[in-house]
DNA sequence: CTGAAAGCGCTTACAG
DNA sequence: CTGAAAGCGCTTACAG
């Protein structure tokens, strides 16, 4: 009757107008088998007509459940991230969870921070793509509170944790043994930061193709900074500018490749043609970009994907071994790195292939 | 002392501990200022001492607040949306809120499911990018429960609601008055469904600076479609292959844009150099193409800002008046039209300049 | 299948 | 500044 400014309507309120008792009506919301047809019908009804919705709070809080899990990331402005994200809410939402966002822009004290706001929230689960230098303490800390965590994309050495990613050393191998193969034997590795796992995977993949085709590691070729765009503008010039600069140039993320194959343009080179460049994660940009850059491919949203998953099954069963699942990664050919090169490059030793 | 597996400790406990009552320890939680000194501080230890997290649920169920806003989108793989999540997160943050998401992929049931979740999860407030087509009643179902809602980009007609979005009358004004000041006299307008209150705007402004040039209307230049990259590649191709073409594109947005681009570029045609191509929205993609896009800026952050500091304002005040915030778009100018056409098309009367 | 009672962890008055 | 009591909206046993 008086619904014109619907007070908030309770179970309670609901079972009275049924005229059964609360916990029926509660039964009936959950959707318990052992309620007659005509009682549900009624309880329903009466839902319908009182215009209820029902308290996920209040239940949580009553039932020490939770429909929330939190996401931790460096930050949404990195392609990478994004579709992470898409991966994650896609399959937590088949869950029925949803997910509390964080984003620590790799400061160690935003991501206690949101550690603490996320429990606070009594999130069912944390999904962490952690700060490099993050302590063992501090999921330590998180775990102590029951809420399982699981680590995506970037491991934490000494941490019995869940884990999804992608198999960096195979990642980087692909790329480099591609690249030898297109005729290259001066071949750079440009960017990331050495701190990071997947930084240290990548780069062992890169020495493992280079020794594989007997060819030396030339330490003035690897160079190190933050993987961002205008570190691969910057990077890129310093490195064409050495004496004997490289012919191909593998780089740690699509995002710095983009960078540098912008700078290149703007100097007159074409990217492809002049020199050879190959990414890694396969964003979205990689594929639109000319030349569309080849690249490794993370399997992102797989990854977030998996991610959720994981994370559900140890909701569910919080005492089975830590799982690990590694991605194999995979080489997208396109246009970034033609043959064109190969009539420069001498050939390999015979008796190293 | 058995603090091994953190069984969860209560206010009730740190209470007991620092020997005041629940309702001292609870004034100390909040900052409350009438407080001794020596009380905040042995409630404090108390809390460290036991690792006490406060449960932020339970405090809002009691005081029925909410520190969550709902937050629909259209999806996120579109680089618009994970800009406008960028700039709601961070504000949203400030203000000590998390943004629960959900994307409805334009599917209204999609739309008025997320909705009811959303009032289950008992959020503050929701920002809302309407599928189009939403009924009054939808966001009417919302508010009915005091929970404010704010629509932002898409407007949703005959509904008092706060909104915030971008002058795409003006926007689309400022990019085609640009091309005929370029010398362009046939403009397409490329893509985008009309019934989106943003396409009829730009279609508004379009019309609105033809007009003011004395150029005649011609319909077979405007072509409606999903906003896609992929119908930006269809569109392109069959807007060359009329009779007599257009030397101009006002693209819908720069998703489409961009397909369009790399359509032309596949075919042989050099964008900026053979048709000139305008652009809406300015994402990220719109700089690191080649050519770079010339586009109309929508302030996206900033309409995400906006979106939820006047959220804000309204869980506050729920009783003001809606408020309507229209951003003023901005003509970026980068490399996709030059004057290099203006050398073929016939100069303007001179007396409608 | 139902009812009465207790409780999840907190906050809210209110009397001291 | 403090204590005892009630209550936010739900679920959980448990006796019928």
């Amino acid at each position: 009757m008086k619904s014109q400014k619907n007070t908030h309507v309770t179970l309670q309120q609901v079972a009275e107008h049924a005229g059964v008792s609360r916990a029926t009506a509660s039964l009936v919301v959950r959707g318990s088998q052992n309620i007659s047809e005509t009682t549900r019908e009624k309880v329903f009804n009466s839902m319908h007509e009182l215009g209820y919705v029902y308290d996920r709070v209040a239940a949580n809080l009553r039932s020490k459940s939770s429909t929330t899990v939190g996401l931790i990331i460096m930050e949404l402005a990195n392609p990478f991230y994004s579709e992470l994200l898409i991966g994650i809410h896609q399959t937590l939402d088949q869950f029925g969870q949803t997910v509390i966002l964080g984003t620590t822009f790799d400061s160690c004290t935003i991501q206690d921070r949101l550690l603490s706001t996320m429990l606070e929230h009594r999130v069912g689960g944390v999904i962490l793509s952690a700060v490099p230098g993050t302590s063992g303490e501090a999921v330590e800390r998180v775990r102590r509170w029951g809420i399982p965590i699981v680590l995506v994309n970037r491991i934490l050495p000494g941490t019995q944790c869940d884990f999804v990613g992608i198999d960096n050393v195979a990642g980087g191998q692909l790329a480099v043994e591609y690249l030898i193969r297109q005729g290259h034997r001066r071949i750079a590795f440009l960017g990331g930061l050495a701190k990071l796992s997947s930084w240290q995977g990548r780069k062992q993949g890169y020495d493992n193709a280079l020794r594989q085709a007997g060819l030396e590691i030339d330490h003035s070729l690897i160079i190190e900074s933050p993987a961002t765009r205008d570190c691969g503008i910057e990077l890129i010039q310093r490195l064409l500018s050495i004496p004997n600069p490289p012919t191909a140039v593998f780089c740690y993320n699509d995002i710095m490749a983009i960078g540098a194959m912008m700078k290149m343009k703007e100097m007159g080179l074409t990217p492809g043609k002049d020199i050879a460049i190959v990414g890694f994660d396969d964003i979205p940009e990689a594929a639109i970009f000319t030349p569309k850059l080849t690249t490794v491919s993370s399997a992102i949203r797989l990854m977030g994907s998996h991610a959720a998953a994981l994370l559900h099954a140890r909701m569910e069963n919080p005492d089975n071994e830590p799982q690990n699942i590694v991605l194999q990664p995979e080489l997208i050919v396109r246009d970034s790195c033609s043959h064109s090169l190969s009539a420069m490059v001498p050939p390999l030793d015979k008796n190293l292939i």
